[in-house]
DNA sequence: TGCCAGGCCCTCTTTAGGGCCTT
């Protein structure tokens, strides 16, 4: 059972497709929060409306996946083999590691990684990636999953019927909190600003949530690829 | 040519099937 969760780093990955398609990631990015700005949110003074909290640190990088992106994927990321090459970025390798782990060393421990269906697609992956570079992301890390933590608190406070409560798709949340569409979706930086902000309202429920029911990161197993001995 | 992941959740369920959600 986690302790109280201190930093919280809210992450996206865009990437050349589906599990099926063994993808490769494109993109992260990754934002950090410290837990007292997701604990006292600011509203604006006019509109009353939550303000994104204070972000402690920012990592975005554009990746060369070294393989090709399906035609969906490019369609709604608007990243290309291309535009990818042209940028002249380097692979998933060594180097980007040692940046994520950096970035999670960096902040106030325990961390908790936060994704949208984490569980069933950007934890896996990570993880793949690490493996396939022989790594593995050290120390305790937790892990919460946006949508199945939203959906189970439906399920426990909501007298709506299950049929009724309509999408969890990350721009459905957001639209239904917010009553606007999200901006820039399908940017990884964009995503991740859309999850924060669905997370911030309903902050008090997923905080509770992250300190009793987040998952190890130690016992994510990878999308795909080598599975190494797990090291906790 | 057509198919393709998979854990979770829901229901017309539990001896099952299908939709969701991620790029």
């Amino acid at each position: 059972m986690p302790t109280l969760i201190k930093s919280f780093i809210f992450f996206d990955l865009e990437t050349t497709g589906l599990p099926k398609d063994n993808p490769k990631v494109t993109e992260i990015c990754l934002v950090a929060v410290h837990r007292a700005s997701l604990e006292n949110p600011t509203r604006d003074a006019a509109t009353g409306n939550l303000q994104l909290p204070r972000i402690l640190d920012k990592l975005c990088l554009f990746i060369d996946p070294g393989k090709s992106l399906t035609p969906k994927a490019t369609e709604i990321t608007g990243l290309s083999n291309g535009n990818l090459a042209q940028c002249e970025k380097q692979t998933f390798d060594s180097r980007t590691v040692a940046l994520i782990k950096e970035f999670l060393q960096r902040q106030a421990q325990p961390v908790c990684l936060v994704a949208h269906n984490g569980n069933g697609y950007d934890f896996p992956l990570l993880k793949t990636e690490l493996q396939l570079q022989g790594q593995d992301l050290s120390g305790p890390v937790y892990c919460l999953d946006t949508m199945q933590a939203l959906k189970s608190l439906d399920q426990r406070h909501s007298t709506t019927p299950a049929e009724s409560r309509g999408s969890y798709t990350l721009s459905a949340l957001y639209k239904r909190f917010f009553l606007e569409d999200p901006k820039d979706s399908h940017f990884a930086e964009g995503d991740v600003l859309a999850m924060l902000l669905v997370f911030l309202y309903k902050a008090d429920d997923l905080l509770e949530w992250a300190d009793t029911k987040s998952s190890n990161w130690a016992e994510v197993l990878p999308m795909y690829g080598p599975r190494l001995q797990q090291t906790v």
